[in-house]
RNA sequence: GGCCCGUUAGUCAAGCGGCUAAGACGUUGGCCUCUCACGCCAAAGGCAGGAGUUCGAUUCUCCUACGGGUCACCA
């Protein structure tokens, strides 16, 4: 530490008064048990959560709560620009529906947890106490700008700019000015000082990128990386850190033991790496996982983001898709190994899996709509049919009114529906998401019942008109399922229709149709389609007033 | 362009030097069956290419190709 150095950083910062022993005191070590996880989603409020932010999220949820640590989340907010209003609850809330909750951190209410503020605009002053202290050590130095240089730096779109240069002439320039700007001095920073000039902090990189290193990343494993040769700003011109300076510093103070973040930041682990070393802090450890793809126009694979279409978790709630669906889903793409032991195990909680890094994979994969749809069929299959009742009322109430009001006018009713085929080992999948249920259920409604009468087409119409006749007198509520069909098959020989099935495949000209025809006319007229779960029981929640009103109905259409 | 990462069927993936290369979704065919859904059975479909190491490479090494990421006073 030179005393040039030294006079440096009391010039730069003169404001600072703390000494990072100070800070320190404030984050003592958190008293955990052995082996647990302290995680962090540390997402910055631009805007909404999309669906490949769930993975990150979920990922350190399950580290640390599986192993009894700390989850909290931290906003950072370095770059008030890009800041949305109001992004900050709508992310809280948006993780929470989908199960996500925070031990410590920024919430709705403030702040919960003793390791704050976890909002990065407010730690201004902490970062800037670590800056001085890599001045002083020679580690840092100032960079500065005239006003007018600033402002015509902010004037031009910065990646359109950097599109159109040559990468060589570029990086091999940006060295260069970084390379001589190293060796200001104490009298020319003062200067600069006076002349008003502004400047940003870097970091004074030591390392040569012809030499590698070795680094264990939980994710992606053994990796070499070049050691950093960068001079990273770390202090932007309004005194606020960079992204790189505050993970750093925060991840330190916050004792967070693992980090997991998309893999586009493992091109600058080694500034980070190198960073942790300066400020003499112990770094965490990594798991930079692979992000969501999905299939651009040119048919290459993109990163999901934002604008995607599917991107946008809105549009799942929208569809109708159980928040448990997605999370369902998720953890298969997590963990191959998820699937199994759901198989193993139905029905517990997604969060009683032994979620594990080694089992992720290092390349990023394709998001699938049938999975998510096959998975979501599955997760409905198990659910009760109250619950899925209440599920579909919530979704109903806000997307589709109609709908809402009919299953909520009688909840018993709609249970029973619901409780068709459910609940045995092998259970209906019928629907994967809420907005399927008017197709498969709305015909249990009055009011959505939009029959379509597609009678078989080899019966002609009297018969037709026999059969819904003949039915109407015998049809006993009281009938358990194999006298109902007993008095099908009944009517079926009366009219000269096969009763038995396997009779009717040797001999098929002998009869007019067969009681599986019968059979459908009654299903077409009752629920107005050719498709339906099991006929019985439909006609036993549907009751003997509305069958006869639907035959009645029906035979109209004729 | 430099650097880093990746590449097993249409998709997600097991695999860690010797296997007829699991399984799931999707697709196709069949069975069951009053339709549908479920379930069951079956089929098609894959180690990007080339060298090398080895008795033997999907597995280890190198090269090529392709894909992804990054190279901001954004995170």
């Amino acid at each position: 530490m030179s005393t040039d150095s030294v006079k440096l950083a009391e010039l730069l910062f003169p404001d600072v008064d703390k000494t990072p022993e100070q800070i320190e005191k404030a984050y003592p070590p958190r008293n955990l048990k052995e082996g647990a996880k302290v995680t962090r989603f540390a997402p910055s409020p631009t805007g909404f959560i999309h669906f490949g932010g769930l993975f990150p999220s979920t990922v350190s949820e399950r580290l640390a709560h599986q192993s009894g640590g700390v989850f909290y989340l931290r906003i950072e907010d370095t770059d008030a620009k890009r800041e949305v209003a109001g992004a900050k609850d709508a992310l809280i809330e948006t993780l929470s529906y989908y199960g996500i909750k925070f031990d410590e951190g920024a919430s709705e209410n403030g702040e919960v947890g003793s390791y704050g503020p976890y909002t990065q605009s407010l730690r201004r002053d902490i970062y800037r106490v670590y800056a001085k202290k890599l001045t002083a050590e020679g580690k840092a130095y100032p960079v500065f700008l005239t006003a007018e240089e600033y402002q015509k730096l902010n004037a031009v779109d910065k990646k359109a700019e950097l599109k159109a240069r040559d990468w060589h002439a570029d990086s091999d320039k940006q060295l260069q000015e970084q390379r001589a700007a190293r060796s200001i001095t104490y009298e020319q920073a003062k200067q600069r000082l006076e002349h008003g000039d502004i400047f940003v902090l870097r970091m004074r990189a030591t390392g040569d990128p012809d030499k590698k290193f070795k680094f264990n990343d939980l994710v992606k494993g053994l990796l070499e990386l070049p050691e950093n040769d960068r001079d990273e700003i770390i202090l932007k011109s309004d005194g606020m850190p960079s992204y790189h300076f505050a993970h750093v510093v925060d991840d330190h103070l916050m004792g967070t033991t693992h980090v997991i973040r998309g893999d586009e930041w493992l091109s600058s682990l080694p500034r980070h790496i190198m960073l942790f070393d300066m400020l003499g802090f112990k770094p965490p450890k990594y798991a930079h996982i692979s992000p969501i793809m999905r299939i651009d126009e040119n048919g290459n694979k993109k990163k999901l983001s934002k604008r995607d279409m599917g991107a946008n978790l809105e549009d799942y709630r929208k569809l109708g898709y159980a928040p448990e669906c997605v999370t369902e889903y998720i953890m298969t793409l997590l963990n191959s190994n998820y699937e199994e032991w759901r198989m193993q195990n139905p029905d517990k909680e997604y969060t009683s899996f032994p979620f594990s890094l080694k089992k992720m994979s290092p390349s990023g994969c394709l998001f699938d709509p049938d999975k998510l749809n096959d998975v979501s069929k599955n997760v409905l299959s198990r659910f009760s049919a109250d619950r899925i009742y209440q599920g579909a009322c919530e979704w109903a109430k806000e997307f589709d009114a109609e709908l809402f009001k009919a299953l909520s006018r009688d909840p018993e009713y709609s249970i029973a529906v619901f409780s068709i085929g459910r609940g045995g080992k092998k259970p209906r999948k019928d629907i994967a998401k809420w907005d399927e249920i008017r197709a498969y259920a709305g015909f249990f409604y009055d009011e959505l019942f939009e029959p379509k009468y597609d009678f078989p087409s080899d019966i002609n119409p009297e018969d037709v008109r026999k059969i819904l006749d003949s039915y109407a007198q015998i049809y006993d509520k009281a009938d358990d399922e194999s006298a109902w069909f007993d008095k099908i098959k009944k009517l079926a020989e009366s009219l000269g229709f096969a009763s038995d099935m396997k009779q009717y495949k040797q001999n098929p000209e002998q009869f007019k149709g067969s009681v599986a025809d019968v059979a459908m006319v009654l299903r077409v007229a009752v629920t107005g389609k050719t498709m339906s779960p099991d006929t019985y029981r439909v006609m036993q929640i549907l009751g003997p007033d509305r069958i006869n009103e639907r035959i009645t109905r029906a035979k109209g259409a004729l």
